[in-house]
DNA sequence: AGCACGCCGACT
DNA sequence: GTCGGCGTGCTC
């Protein structure tokens, strides 16, 4: 009797370590086939162990390779697992799916390899390069524009690990995944880049998985779900758009893909490149405190100018059509004479977002969420932006009258006033108006193709989309975005319009872009034309003050339930419980409150939220709430804990 | 997550 | 009687 027990990581939402017994010599990370409870599953060796004091089963099956996952992929996973107090079972399931991990590995095809494009790099993009050791941790913030050099650094140094027999990671946020980007990369590093993300056939997903694996591929780009890969040797991350809020994982595990590529990177010892026009405030954080190391790109693509940004007083202009400020629908008459090209950005999908009964003014809310409904004039109907539910024939709750004052504006109804203004001159894109990623292109060809001179959209043109032609831009609406309660807001919204604004005028003509508000005087807009780090220090000392993060750690905790009363009383006897902790008095607890969305698909809502100077003691609380919850909750109650939240609603 | 067990309501 | 609704509990 040889037989070796052994403790083996299964990707269910449970802790996931089992043990089972085989007679074969197993070492850490290879896969095998097991059997749990009634079905087959596949999971990873995490290490020997003794004997334990319960039955065992044997291993059914032994995948006969050398293992695809390393030892300190797994300790990333447990390092995961206590950092955001979730399973270690759960992260490995959030995080892989089963179908992914039981892929064979069958007779590859060859990677594709391509002439390598020499590119030359300008002193200030080769001294960065130049500065990154590749043979052991340091993590780089580089900040610069659109087109001043970001890529080209990351390529330099890519080449560099490449040459040394070592794999390349590059993260971009999905949106950014665009066809134009895989093959500029594949130009100019001369391999074929392994995609991956979500979008993906499961074909396709399964090859670059193991390629990347095997280490026959040596450079992966992919999305968010890409740095679960498991590499053969991988030498370097790349991040690019770090700020991006994309990158936070609204399910449990809800990890920051920026923290745990910095997190991974640490423990392989590699170094990890983050990028960004505008990076987040906790980056620039960890750089002047030494974490990071931050370089700042000053050269300009082509030597274009900054555009010419202008703050426009909602209270002292006309509102053309109650929607556009005067000076916003002037310059559009100019652009639409002279056919140039604008940007309209709304963060406002639908026709009307404010729909009140004209009998007792009650607001026309969805049934099953506190969530206002926006009527769509394409649809004829009205939909709730949370649970889409829709509403053909929109009765009153209160009076059940059927007539409703409309307020409020979405793109549909500018895209449909400026139409009517400047008719066939005008395109819209938003998540709407676009069914697929083939009408995403399709419609940002027409505009390429000055198609039409005005495009009205959503946040999703303001990221990454390349429109060289543009002069203009208008931004309408940000008061919203100001006024979310949000810690964050005036960060989203600093990054949003100096974003948007490197969408005008670039390349030889120079642009202007004019944003309305009633607020005029709100400190965020005196520091968008700053090339410097104004904001930053700005919004860093308002997060000292307050007590926000990177001073302190968050987390939020959210019960849902049905029953309204039952979901509250949870709540609060895992916050009593909290704030008689021993280590209470390194807790700040809110709450219960009602939830900023105090009910979600039926679901009412309660958060507690939990502030500490340390992220021990945080923890520590995270973990009693959970075992607090788990005995008292009723039924299909849920809790969700969100640590480092990036959305407070 | 699956999958089974178990305890109530309404069908051929 | 038994088919099926989904609440509860377990998986080495």
């Amino acid at each position: 009797m040889n037989e070796k027990y052994y403790n083996i990581l299964l990707p269910v939402p449970t802790e996931g370590v089992y043990t089972y017994y085989s007679e074969g010599n197993l070492h850490a990370g290879e896969r095998v086939i097991v059997p749990f409870g009634k079905r087959d599953m596949t999971g990873i060796v995490i290490g020997v162990t003794e004997k334990p004091d319960f039955e065992c089963k044997e291993i059914t099956m032994c995948y006969n390779e050398s293992p695809l996952f390393s030892e300190n992929y797994i300790k990333f996973l447990k390092n995961m697992s206590s950092y955001y107090t979730v399973p270690l079972g759960l992260v490995f399931h959030g995080v892989i799916s089963e179908k992914i991990l039981n892929v064979e590995i069958d007779n590859q095809d060859k990677i594709k390899s391509h002439p390598v494009k020499n590119i030359t790099l300008t002193d200030e993009q080769q001294k960065i390069s130049d500065s990154i050791n590749i043979n052991s941790y340091s993590c780089h913030l580089i900040k610069g524009i659109t087109g001043s050099g970001k890529t080209e650094i990351y390529q330099d140094v890519a080449k560099k690990i490449i040459n040394a027999g070592k794999q390349v990671l590059y993260i971009v946020p999905e949106i950014s995944l665009t066809p134009q980007l895989i093959e500029r990369l594949a130009y100019r590093l001369g391999v074929e880049p392994s995609i991956y993300h979500y979008k993906l056939t499961d074909k396709l997903r399964k090859k670059h998985f193991i390629d990347f694996a095997t280490g026959s591929s040596k450079f992966m780009l992919g999305a968010r779900s890409a740095l679960f890969v498991p590499a053969k040797d991988l030498g370097l991350i790349i991040v690019d758009e770090e700020h991006e809020s994309s990158y936070k994982q609204d399910e449990s595990p809800s990890y920051h893909l920026r923290d745990m590529a910095v997190m991974y990177a640490n423990i392989l010892n590699i170094p990890v490149i983050l990028g960004s026009a505008t990076p987040s405030v906790e980056s620039i954080y960890n750089a002047e405190c030494g974490k990071y190391i931050l370089h700042t790109l000053k050269e300009r693509p082509n030597h274009a100018t900054l555009p010419q940004i202008e703050i426009i007083d909602m209270k002292n202009n006309n509102l053309i059509g109650s929607m556009i400020a005067e000076p916003i629908y002037d310059e559009l008459s100019n652009i639409v004479k002279r056919n140039e090209q604008a940007i309209i950005l709304l963060n406002r999908k639908g026709y009307s977002t404010y729909l009140y009964c004209q009998q007792c003014g009650a607001v026309a809310t969805c049934l099953n969420c506190s969530v206002g409904l926006v009527s769509y004039k394409s649809k004829n109907k009205s939909v709730c932006r949370y649970c889409n539910t829709e509403y053909d024939n929109l009765t009153c709750s209160v009076c059940g009258s059927n007539v409703f004052k409309e307020y409020g504006y979405g793109t549909e109804k500018v895209e449909e006033f400026l139409e009517n203004m400047f008719p066939d001159k005008v395109i819209r894109i938003d998540t709407e108006s676009i069914t697929s990623l083939k009408s995403l292109n399709k419609n940002l060809k027409r505009f390429e193709n000055k198609e039409a001179n005005i495009l009205v959209g959503t946040q999703l043109i303001a990221k990454g989309l390349h429109f060289p032609e543009v002069t203009f831009v208008g931004v309408l609406g940000i008061d919203n975005l100001m006024a979310l309660p949000d810690f964050r807001s005036m960060e989203r919204v600093y990054q949003l319009l100096v974003q948007v604004s490197g969408r005008a005028g670039r390349e030889h003509l120079s642009g202007k872009v004019y944003i309305q508000t009633m607020n005029p005087d709100a400190p965020v807009f005196s520091m968008l034309d700053s090339p410097d780090l104004d904001f930053y220090y700005w919004e860093i000392k308002r997060r000292e003050i307050t007590h926000y993060p990177p001073f302190t750690k968050l987390a939020r905790l959210v019960f849902s339930y049905i029953l309204q009363d039952e979901c509250l009383f949870t709540a609060k006897i895992t916050a009593n419980t909290l704030k008689s902790l021993p280590n209470a008095e390194k807790l700040t607890i809110y709450g219960p409150k009602d939830a900023a969305l105090a009910k979600l698909q039926n679901k009412y809502r309660y958060e507690i939220l939990i502030k500490s100077e340390s992220n021990t003691d945080l923890n520590k609380a995270l973990i009693i709430a959970q075992q607090v919850f788990n005995k008292h909750k009723k039924g299909a109650m849920r809790l969700k804990i969100d640590k480092d939240p990036y959305f407070m609603m």
